[in-house]
DNA sequence: TGACTTTAGTAGCGTGCGGCTACTTATTCG
DNA sequence: CGAATAAGTAGCCGCACGCTACTAAAGTCA
């Protein structure tokens, strides 16, 4: 079975558990970006974000990898630190200190193997004040690494429609996109590589299958952008 | 390893550290930016980012804060976390886990209370795996961070000079601005109001003093940007 | 067959940002 | 009075981005 924290599974000179490992897992499901969480322990946590405490010499970020493995039985796409979360804010076992994880997963079949349930982003109660503050900076953190990481792109199979990858960036972004610009920007970024291959299903205009082809960077420098701060 | 005297002069307060604090301090020295540093324990660690532990209820936040405050006296212009740091890569502490921080300081005469030495940050050697890792990443984070916070103008009195405000931005991110194209940004946001003070000293034009006035945040929503991508 | 719907994909206009060169303005020094 | 030095501005150019409006290719249904 996991190994479960809550109650101190470090048992060395009756010290407390000093720190956790809380990872936030992004996925869509069905139009709807979903959080993954477990069912609480209690009536004050009636949700959970999984996590767990590293093994012997396993990283922080091997650690949060394979909290995900073993609860949706799959690889994460992508995973990423969000940060450190103590300040006194209450955590489901009694860790003085956890750090926070960002992952996302491909989406998939209802019930597949997946122990615990999706929420939605915004619909976050029920998890204690510590996992809440977690989760919306995982959120944010994701919104702002699409930008410079792949991460659309790896939810998605090796050949995909401009307008799934389309999708896939407005869900995860939470906004929708403007179809033209989008595709411009795509192709100004030799990011992706038109296939021979066509779709051929339902009703409209056959689409084009592209695929993911990381050729040069843009050098994209700029000189300081004051419209950013508060 | 773990026998060794772990960090002299630091308070355990009774049970082994279970993960530090440890705080990457830059300030400007002479044209150059320089990173706090003490002298180290042994001869692997000539050199040692300020690090401590929290004391009971206090944050972790709080807690770089108070170790910029007792190694220079003043309070740091800005802080912020940069992440946690663990991976087996060693710590000057036999600490199993640190969490970094990244602040900066206005600039002082030499010597002034402070205890520790300012080193180039190109020039980290010398410092333990660990502290290195963290002392790169609290670089980025500034660089990252200057376009979203007023880090620069914290740096300077209230009045300052606009080739000034330049030239801190150019001591942080390590790269020369175009002067032009700076102040045209700068009106843009509405970030600075000019006063009606003027530096008269030395020879050339004397120059407008201006103080910092956070009026209202330009929108800024872009699409996406792929130029940025690795 | 031909009109209608649906989805994919493109053209091109306008605007605003950002990099650049080149200029003007104001002061000190000799 | 120049020459030197530093502050500050004007304006061109390219390009990224938002938008509207168009074309293209399939299915559906009378």
């Amino acid at each position: 079975m996991r190994d479960r924290p809550a109650a101190p599974s470090r048992p060395a000179s009756g010290r407390r558990t000093s720190f956790t490992v809380d990872v936030v897992v992004f996925s869509p499901r069905a139009q709807v970006l979903g959080v993954l969480c477990e069912a609480g322990p209690s009536r004050r946590d009636r949700r959970v974000l999984p996590f767990g405490v590293p093994r012997p010499s396993e990283s922080l970020e091997r650690c949060a990898r394979r909290l995900v493995r073993d609860l949706t039985g799959e690889e994460p796409a992508w995973v990423e630190q969000v940060g450190a979360f103590a300040d006194g804010k209450r955590h489901v076992s009694d860790a003085e200190l956890s750090i926070g994880f960002v992952a996302v997963m491909p989406s998939r079949p209802d019930g597949d193997g997946t122990r615990g349930e999706w929420a939605a982003p915004n619909d976050l109660a029920g998890l204690s004040p510590r996992q809440r503050s977690i989760a919306d900076a995982a959120l944010t953190a994701l919104r702002t690494r699409m930008d410079h990481a792949p991460i659309a792109f790896r939810l998605l199979p090796p050949q995909f429609t401009l307008t799934e990858l389309q999708q896939t960036y407005e869900l995860l972004l939470g906004k929708r996109l403007h179809k033209a610009s989008f595709r411009r920007a795509l192709q100004a970024a030799f990011l992706v590589q038109p296939t021979d291959e066509w779709r051929s299903e339902g009703r409209g205009r056959p689409a084009q299958f592209f695929e993911f082809s990381p050729r040069k960077r843009r050098s994209g420098r700029r000189g300081v952008r004051f419209d950013l701060m508060g």
